[in-house]
DNA sequence: TGTACATCAGTGAACGCGCGTTCACTGATGTAC
DNA sequence: TGTACATCAGTGAACGCGCGTTCACTGATGTAC
């Protein structure tokens, strides 16, 4: 019933679960041997090279899913503040939400983010990027709608971001408790540069009115 | 001239020093080897020995030295402010210089703040705990001052400290002039999370006046 | 000051290990006719 | 539908490599008397 291409894709999709699953706090992408990955995924070594011509292509593969996953985390908070409103703390909880549902992909974007290796980095930069200007977006169109400008949108998405990203990482393996302690903080933190964005756009204002 | 312990002495410095100039942007303490280091500082593997247990005990040496840099820089930045005021501009030009002038110790720190070795993690953290309580009560004694409480003294330095640490990480491998944009946005976003913690610090007061 | 002994930083040979990669192969699945 | 051939995911043996670590050693420096 599985044509060849089915079990390829079936052994490929092991191999990559292999890898994720190896991850852990002590235990980062640039610490796994292709043979080990072969191993968990139950295929002799020399297959590996059957699906990726080195274990880097398959790191990049799941950097890829760790983009569709951030896509699809703001999809969702974008619809829950719709519903809710409160758009930091609702944004706040969907992304400690998914970072618990997808720990080891996101502790191989958070990691990578600053790793060794240039092409991780290169492309988890870009899918952060994308994450910032659509962040940018959003935080243009509010303070449209409840006319309160910001000073600088773009560079408060950017703080928004690196704040988020360094709290999630700090989450992965913190307790429950502490990830509420942590989740309270970030709100507290992201309404910090949102108010400060708020005061400086009318301060600046008052200095160059017209 | 030079006793038995002088000796040895230099010999670890050079252990030390072989490991801080393998780093790189593409090259973390993780994928140093013992031979290599030793290589490196024109001594034997096994002489290595002799003076750390393993590698990762001469990685938390350079983690220690990193920290007296980080304090070195602290009050060096506290020096220019006290003379120049303009707090949030000395102290980001003042990390910027730091960073250029200890690259690899920098490197070492930021990296290994989120890195895969729990003691490394550890006495990284440590160290930027320590960073944080310090600017938590210059933020507290400024505003003292200058009659213009903030929010959370302690979020706010905290929030300051992840920008600074994480814009350092981006600058280590930046052109002079991309160094200089990182500088600029720093001082926008501190700047953004200041103001902020005093907003909302008025705000507050005036939900629960007296 | 001289002598006998102790210390110990640095050494070189040797070990077993897991690694990435190559190669020629097997045999089930797919395709052309 | 049946047959002959092509494709190709997965294999097992083999390779050379750099690694961390052990061991017994050397010889200069330090110390006790």
């Amino acid at each position: 019933m599985s044509s060849r291409a089915e079990q390829k894709l079936r052994t490929r999709r092991s191999l990559m679960d292999a890898a994720l699953a190896q991850l852990s706090a002590d235990r980062g992408f640039g610490s796994l041997s292709l043979r080990e990955v072969a191993r968990e995924a139950g295929i002799a070594p020399t297959s590996f090279y059957r699906h990726f011509a080195e274990l880097d292509e398959l790191g990049l593969a799941l950097v890829d899913e760790g983009g569709v996953a951030l896509r699809q985390l703001m999809r969702q908070a974008r619809k829950r503040i719709a519903s809710h409103g409160s758009a930091i703390s609702t944004s706040v909880d969907t992304f400690m939400e998914y970072l618990g549902n997808n720990a080891n992909l996101f502790r191989l974007m958070l990691r990578e983010r600053t790793g060794v290796s240039k092409p991780f980095r290169t492309a988890v930069k870009a899918e952060i990027e994308h994450f910032v200007t659509e962040l940018t977006d959003d935080l243009r169109r509010v303070a449209e709608e409840r006319q309160r400008p910001l000073a600088n949108a773009r560079m408060a998405a950017e703080a928004m971001v690196t704040l988020v990203f360094n709290q999630g990482a700090e989450a992965l393996d913190a307790t429950p408790k502490e990830k509420e302690e942590l989740k309270e903080k970030l709100k507290v933190e992201l309404r910090m540069i949102l108010v400060g964005a708020q005061t400086l756009a009318r301060k600046n204002n008052q200095k160059t009115p017209g």
